[in-house]
DNA sequence: TTGCTCCTCACGTCACGTGAGGTGGC
DNA sequence: TTGCTCCTCACGTCACGTGAGGTGGC
């Protein structure tokens, strides 16, 4: 297989636009696990294009836990029917709570904006 | 001083809505400073305005670093005007925080509104 | 011998939650 | 003596950042 690209730690991580010490992290919690040659990580295509997966899940929010859980079921459900139900789930959980958040932060958003006019309202009373 | 309710750690907990664990995490953080019987925190009614003010400012999401340097500009000023162009300064940078925070999550939420349909479509092509 | 990259601990971050183990006064 | 409340450590949480100290091969 001399078309297979295997790549060092810093090259990845470089490409991922992530740090070593998180390829490390992640492999550390059993999200993927490169070769060694020596002590010297080697990543194959596989490892990267998991490794994709695993940030776009981490942009969207899902824990690493999460993610895992997945990945882990992926690799047991070729059918992907399981995997999809469960996705479907977590995504509508996922959904509904940033929802939520999204209601705060304005309701955050209107407090401040009160608070800002206050204290400028303060300022100029207080001006000579 | 008859009047002034003194409170033991548990009640001002309570009312306040927190644990005794927060009470004195934000103590250890030189936020407060109860008073001691013997090894006993008794808060005064001081004690518990300030702490009202602390949990505000958590609430719109100012980190305890901040909210320590409001009050202590509080103490070093009464005249109230640097502290009030610190927290116009401060809350103008959460602002702008939390709108982009906004658009994050509104992006985010298209992104797994998209996973969803993409879900069920498979979901639906492998129906018998 | 000097750099360079890689490695493995392991502490620090943020705001507490959660035991563990101990004490004073009703 | 038995509860109850209070106390002081100190580890755990989450996803890494950041040294510290060491190693292999050009």
């Amino acid at each position: 297989v001399p078309d297979t690209p295997h790549q060092g730690i810093q090259e990845v991580a470089t490409a991922l636009g992530v740090t070593p010490r998180t390829l490390r992290f992640y492999e550390d919690n059993g999200l993927i696990s490169p070769q060694r040659v020596g002590s010297t990580r080697v990543y194959s295509r596989r490892d990267v294009g998991r490794m994709q997966l695993i940030l776009r899940g981490k942009k969207l929010g899902f824990t690493i836990r999460e993610i895992r859980e997945f990945l882990d079921l992926y690799d047991a459900d070729p059918g992907h029917r399981e995997q999809m139900e469960l996705l479907v789930a977590r995504v509508q959980e996922r959904m509904d709570s940033l929802t939520k958040q999204k209601a705060a932060i304005e309701e955050t958003i209107e407090e401040l904006d009160q608070i800002v006019h206050e204290a400028q309202a303060r300022l100029r009373a207080v001006e000579d």
